[in-house]
DNA sequence: TGTACATCAGTGAACGCGCGTTCACTGATGTAC
DNA sequence: TGTACATCAGTGAACGCGCGTTCACTGATGTAC
């Protein structure tokens, strides 16, 4: 055997096939790539659909609804984010590394980070999104308490979200377009140069 | 002559007058309410002209598109800013009590804050809307430089793009809901705790 | 190995809705004379 | 002070569109025996 699944063997056109494969996966990167584009207003169901070649009541079977779509994406990202964060973190040990790629994740990857922080769009009951968002705050915490002189709870809890507020803050004047002069390449200059501006790092 | 125009002293009934009288404010009250309740997606130029009674083509007259409407909110919400900004430097010289109105105004005008940075919401060139930008970014960048040792151009310029991220990353976090235990009394207070975290003020 | 059958993943037609915009129109207003 | 008229600010019907969701259905798949 040396294809794993019947999908891998199935050597036919895709789009004259009656399943499709990986239905689930196609949409969530159509819908990413479309969030990018356009913001998560630009999204339709209907031209998700078209895109990946299926009638526009397929994607009902895999999320159910809209919200339920945006949810599984905004879990991903969560997933994504926390993973990076993490290597970084383990890598480097530098929390002002750790903020640098916040940014750098918001830039390159707009099509979740447009909608991981947007609860109107999402079921905040999911818990595979719960999860996800856990994992990736716990590493935004981590990374300020490790640093921290004083280590008592209110003072780390503030300096994160001082850190946070920056870094997220840049992202979404960047991403927004509301700093015009700011070319991609330089994102992860400025954002270790803004970054630095916190007492905490 | 107690009433200054004609409006003032037409008595009658508004809902039962041919001419509204201010439709124009009416109309931008009303889609500043609706940015408020649910963001810009939700509003809709049929809706505000029902809300404030008039047939839904009316609009056109003073806006001419929906990006007409948006564009006059984003240019009075930074007039609105520019105002509040200029009135806390002026009366404390602190550049830390100006983020905190900055965060301030924010999570009171949210129905102006949710226009003012979505650039693809709103004509971009209209001049009035590029005049009332001006007007509040000089503000922020100037309570940055006058606090300043060094006052190189591009030290001032990356301290207030710094200390902009972190009310603005503060402010969006707050309102997108992504800080739920954070109650909206203390937030004056905890933007202060916030901001004191940055080297500059 | 072959067959019956339950389950899953699609189809495509239809529903009903709200939207922004256009259009020909009319009532109200204010200005020139 | 009165009248004619241009301009402005509304009306309401209509257009055309894309949307999410529902529905009865059918093709494909995989499992039990």
């Amino acid at each position: 055997m040396t294809g794993a699944s019947s999908i891998e063997t199935d050597q036919s056109d895709p789009s004259e096939r009656y399943h499709h494969g990986d239905l689930r996966r196609a949409l969530m990167d159509a819908a990413v790539a479309s969030v990018a584009e356009g913001g998560p207003g630009a999204v339709s169901l209907r031209a998700l659909a078209a895109e990946v070649g299926v009638s526009h009541a397929a994607p009902v079977h895999h999320f159910g609804d809209k919200a339920g779509l945006f949810t599984a994406v905004a879990a991903e990202g969560f997933e994504l984010l926390a993973d990076e964060l993490t290597a970084v973190w383990e890598e480097t040990g530098d929390f002002l590394a750790t903020g640098v790629r916040y940014v750098h994740f918001a830039l390159h990857h707009r099509g979740y980070f447009e909608v991981m922080f947007r609860p109107d769009l999402v079921n905040g009951d999911d818990p595979g999104l719960l999860a996800a968002q856990l994992r990736a705050f716990a590493r935004l915490h981590d990374g300020v308490a490790a640093g921290r002189l004083a280590k008592d709870p209110e003072s780390v809890r503030l300096a994160g979200l001082a850190s946070w507020s920056t870094a997220h803050g840049l992202a979404t004047l960047l991403l927004s377009g509301n700093l015009p002069d700011v070319d991609r390449e330089d994102s992860d200059a400025l954002a270790r140069h803004v970054l630095a501006h916190l007492r905490v790092v």
